[in-house]
DNA sequence: CCGAGTGCTTACGTTAACGTCAACAGACTG
DNA sequence: CAGTCTGTTGACGTTAACGTAAGCACTCGG
């Protein structure tokens, strides 16, 4: 348990991997993260984590063997499961995720044709959300009746 | 083409089936469909509903040896897609459907268990929409974002 | 130096949700 | 009466999304 806490720290901080090679500090982005860390936090499996990123949803840096996540990692992987939870499957995750890439560099066009996509990307889940609401309705008729039906029960029974 | 329709109505309306067998006018809850015209109706293939009718999910009627759906089938067909489009597993639609059942005759306390799934199968639902508005809110940070940049590059340009 | 703990890769197994294919039955249609 | 259409029942194939297991590497505390 112990080598535990101390392997997570080493993965997640450089600077306790090997002495001296590290010394540069990088300005920002620092904060890594390890892999098991990154499960736990999230509550799913090191092999889903692995799956995610075979399908090229992810892409840790590797250190010394071992994958270490960046808090943009991080993101990506909250996204992956929100996306699960709403229902897409890992390929429309990936779809959505290569929207918010790094793309201070593209040409205008690009930029205009990645707008279009986003735009269809957020009709989608309109009619997602639109299929939820006209599920909650049915559910909140089916339970008006049947509070009413017990209404009558219970008035019938009073008497 | 002929046989189809013929064959579809055939199913569709047993007046037209065995001549004089059928004559019993029944009150209400007539209109039969085929499995074709749902299948095309819904934009689904034949196996997918006889898989839905395997798992449990539809009980048509049989009318020599064929398929004969009601208006509550044609209902909880649609229940079922709308269910899928959600992000629902069959398993959790076939639990959903559970909850719309003829259960005029119940026990007020299987009732009140009822109303109980009901809610929790809406907070789920719940749920399941507000990941869908975070994602939402998350694309269009993701387009504002993009359309700053847009902006920029074509003031720049006009300059 | 060794065993525990963590991680990596490879390969095979599994479940859900169908698709595909084959072979056949009944009923019109011409 | 042969052909076409619609429908039925298996059996097998497929894709997605992992789980499980095996075997090896590394690293740290004792």
């Amino acid at each position: 348990m112990k080598a535990n806490a101390n392997r997570a720290a080493a993965v997640a901080r450089p600077r306790s991997g090997i002495p001296g090679t590290q010394s540069a500090p990088v300005p920002t982005e620092n904060e890594l993260y390890g892999i098991t860390e990154l499960a736990r936090e999230f509550g799913i499996s090191l092999r889903a984590i692995r799956f995610y990123e075979d399908k090229g949803l992810l892409a840790p840096r590797r250190i010394n063997g071992g994958r270490a996540y960046t808090r943009r990692d991080r993101v990506r992987l909250g996204l992956i499961l929100r996306g699960k939870a709403v229902g897409m499957s890992l390929a429309e995750v990936e779809h959505i995720l290569s929207l918010y890439g790094d793309h201070g560099e593209g040409h205008a066009k690009q930029l205009d044709y990645l707008v279009g996509r986003i735009d269809e990307a957020m009709q989608e889940l309109d009619t997602r959300r639109r299929n939820i609401e006209a599920m909650l309705g049915d559910l909140a008729d089916a339970k008006g009746q049947l509070q009413r039906t017990l209404a009558l029960k219970r008035r019938v029974r009073k008497k």
